[in-house]
RNA sequence: GGGCGCGUGGCGCAAUGGCAGCGCAGUUGACUUUUAAUCAAUUGGUUGCAGGUUCGAGUCCUGCCGCGCUCACCA
């Protein structure tokens, strides 16, 4: 239950002292004509046209400034839209409504709605000369303060500004309140999303919606979450891809399908994951990896332009260019490129670890990894990913990494080159600003060999049983019905947020990331508290303090004035049995609340006294 | 899970082991064009929690809780 701090105290007063004056503090029906953004706007537009009538408004927001000049004060309100001035004068609004502000009793956080003229101060701030005030809303909890000085090359110093991180993530709703560049960043987020939306249904592809919900998780490589139907009697996971019921549907004669949404893995977060995170798949018939290719970086450039009015974006102080045609190189030049050296030279696990090792380069390295993903784990994870800074593809994975992926098509005469075709797949992953932004193959549509990398999966897995991917039966049935060919994406689409905002930490692109949830406080206990009462039509007292005792008790009573404070001090300085009656007087529901707990008053307590039983409590 | 760092009035921050302080906000008063308004006075703290060392702990030690960074993990 709240608590009220001084700070509230002073408000919820004020309030009573409104509601004595019959102001209505929450009304339910309000008036506005424009969005504050509008009605200025519409000033300066009849300023330029050199009109002289009157422009009449009404416009509603929060308070975010307040300045009282003795008769005269002024007020900043902000909507959605923007801020605007209101001007407030003892004369125009008369004595009685000029009073709630002289008297302070309308704050700033309060919102409220003004009528007047638009006009312009004497030192030029286009403002709204207020002929009727009314609060609309009033604020209990003050906001942070944050002031702002604007200097005169036009940038904005914020004093006093909400930064803390947890209370900014926890407490999302005051952090927007306060902070409008984070107000401004999921207005992006939204524009981004649809950026995406309109460009895949541009390129003829049918959203859709499939289960969040799965009796067998697959299409990547992550933990689960598991859950349980009650009435089915069945293990369900959270999906981990949407991929394998995506596909599904291309055998199902669409030509191409896509999918936003949650995806959820039990795993670590970090700046860049979160257990649950938006996703975005395709797939589309009739292409492969190289029609996917092109069709990211049309995609990625649109989203740019959409949300930052441009392909060339800067991040964290980097221009990116996303323009196409990006760069695009297999893993295998990448690492020759970048580290020197031919992997096909090197093929097994061990005689590549011996390279690396060699080269000083196994640091974090199992060498009892497969030799995919030491490939790709370890050489493009550890030691390329983070210099791509501008948007580069890489192409062509270790086979035994990507089991949903066609192996690279072609022949050769050189042996070398006929097994690093035969080892690899029509992949690729997409990396901008060191960052990995998502995945493609030309998807895997033969069954059979569909099969055999379910069996591959499960063989080089083995130890680590809850992160491969399960032999999905109905995946393969829906297979040997036939799969058109098909070229499949799939991407992160916090990261890409994270890029097009300038963001370094997938939290600040997600208004709820994900938090350890706080220790139960006193707050809570106490409307645990409230609640039980009110359910066993107790009534119930609280913050009962005791003479001399610095302890707050919590009482359930079985009605009002039976004597608390006679028969608590009795027990607190007499016996078990004094103890026991006051339960017994209580009808057997005696709790009592101190600062870490709610204790129940029971047969447990035989054989403690009632002194240590206090003590305990302390 | 490991390492490093942080946790002090509502917010932002100080404080060699020695009286817990400052700014903003708040409260009271003054002011009819202010804008980080100003002026005068003023309230508010069990320094995240629990122990320990010490004449004395915000500060040092141990454990716990939370957050951040980082490593590990991570298609």
């Amino acid at each position: 239950m709240w608590q009220p701090t001084k700070l509230e105290l002073e408000r919820l007063h004020k309030a009573q002292r409104l509601q004595t004056r019959g102001v209505e503090l929450y009304p339910a029906r309000i008036e506005r004509t424009h969005r504050i953004a509008e009605a200025v706007d519409k000033f300066l537009q009849a300023e330029s046209d050199a009109q002289v009538e009157d422009i009449g408004v009404t416009v509603t927001g929060r308070i975010r400034r307040l300045n009282s000049r003795g008769k005269v004060s002024f007020a900043h309100v902000e909507d959605e839209s923007g801020r605007v001035q209101l001007f407030l004068r003892v004369n125009a609004l008369g004595d009685e409504s000029y009073e709630l502000i002289r008297r302070k009793l309308i704050d700033v956080d309060d919102f409220v709605q003004a009528s007047g003229t638009m006009m312009r101060t004497r030192t030029g701030e286009v403002s709204v000369n207020v002929a009727e005030l009314r609060l609309i809303s009033k604020s209990l909890t003050p906001l942070p303060v944050v002031k702002e000085q604007r200097t005169a090359g036009g940038t904005v110093i914020e004093y006093g500004e909400f930064k803390d991180t947890e209370s900014r993530y926890r407490q999302r709703y005051a952090d927007l309140a306060v902070n409008k560049s984070v107000r401004e960043i999921f207005v992006k987020r939204a524009r981004a999303i649809k950026a995406l939306r309109d460009f895949l249904d541009g390129e003829g592809m049918l959203e859709v919606e499939t289960p969040v919900l799965q009796p067998l998780y697959g299409g990547a490589a992550a933990r689960p979450f598991s859950t349980r139907h009650n009435q089915l009697h069945q293990d369900l996971y959270l999906r981990i891809s949407f991929e394998l019921y995506l596909k599904r549907l291309l055998v199902g004669g669409y030509d191409a399908v896509y999918e936003i949404g949650r995806d959820f893995r039990n795993e670590g977060v970090s700046y860049k994951h979160n257990t649950e995170f938006t996703m975005l798949e395709f797939y589309k018939a009739y292409i492969d990896y190289k029609g996917v290719m092109d069709i990211t970086e049309r995609m990625f450039a649109y989203a740019a332009e959409q949300v930052t009015g441009s392909a060339q974006i800067r991040y964290q102080g980097t221009a990116i260019d996303l323009a196409p045609p990006w760069k695009r190189m297999s893993i295998r030049e990448a690492a020759q490129e970048l580290l020197g050296f031919d992997y096909m030279d090197y093929p097994t696990s061990e005689t590549l670890y011996a390279y690396l090792d060699s080269r000083g380069l196994t640091e974090g390295l199992d060498p009892n990894d497969t030799w995919g993903r030491m490939i790709v784990e370890h050489i493009l994870g550890n030691h390329i990913e983070q210099h791509l800074s501008q948007p580069t593809i890489i192409k062509d994975y270790p086979r035994d990494m990507s089991p949903f992926a066609k192996r690279i098509q072609g022949t050769s005469a050189d042996e070398k080159e006929r097994r690093y075709i035969a080892s690899h797949t029509e992949r690729f992953e997409f990396f901008i600003a060191g960052m990995e932004m998502g995945n493609a193959f030309t998807e895997l549509n033969d069954p059979r060999d569909q099969q055999a990398r379910f069996v591959d999966m499960k063989r080089l897995y083995a130890e680590e049983a809850d992160e491969t991917t399960p032999l999905d039966e109905d995946y393969l049935k829906a297979m040997r019905y036939g799969m058109p060919p098909n070229g499949g994406f799939g991407s992160g689409v916090d990261r890409m947020v994270m890029l097009l905002t300038d963001q370094t930490s997938i939290r600040d692109v997600l208004l709820y990331p994900h938090l350890r949830a706080p220790q139960v406080t006193e707050a809570d206990l106490r409307g645990q508290f409230m609640l039980d009462a009110a359910v066993r039509g107790y009534e119930y007292q609280l913050d009962h303090v005791l003479e001399g005792s610095k302890r707050r008790i919590a009482l359930y009573l079985p009605a009002p004035n039976i004597g608390v404070d006679f028969r608590l001090a009795n027990a607190l300085e007499g016996s078990l049995a004094q103890l026991q009656n006051l339960r017994k007087a209580f009808d057997g529901a005696l709790f009592v609340m101190t600062d870490e707990a709610l204790y129940r008053v029971d047969d447990d307590l035989a054989g403690v006294t009632a002194a240590d039983f206090w003590s305990a409590l302390s």
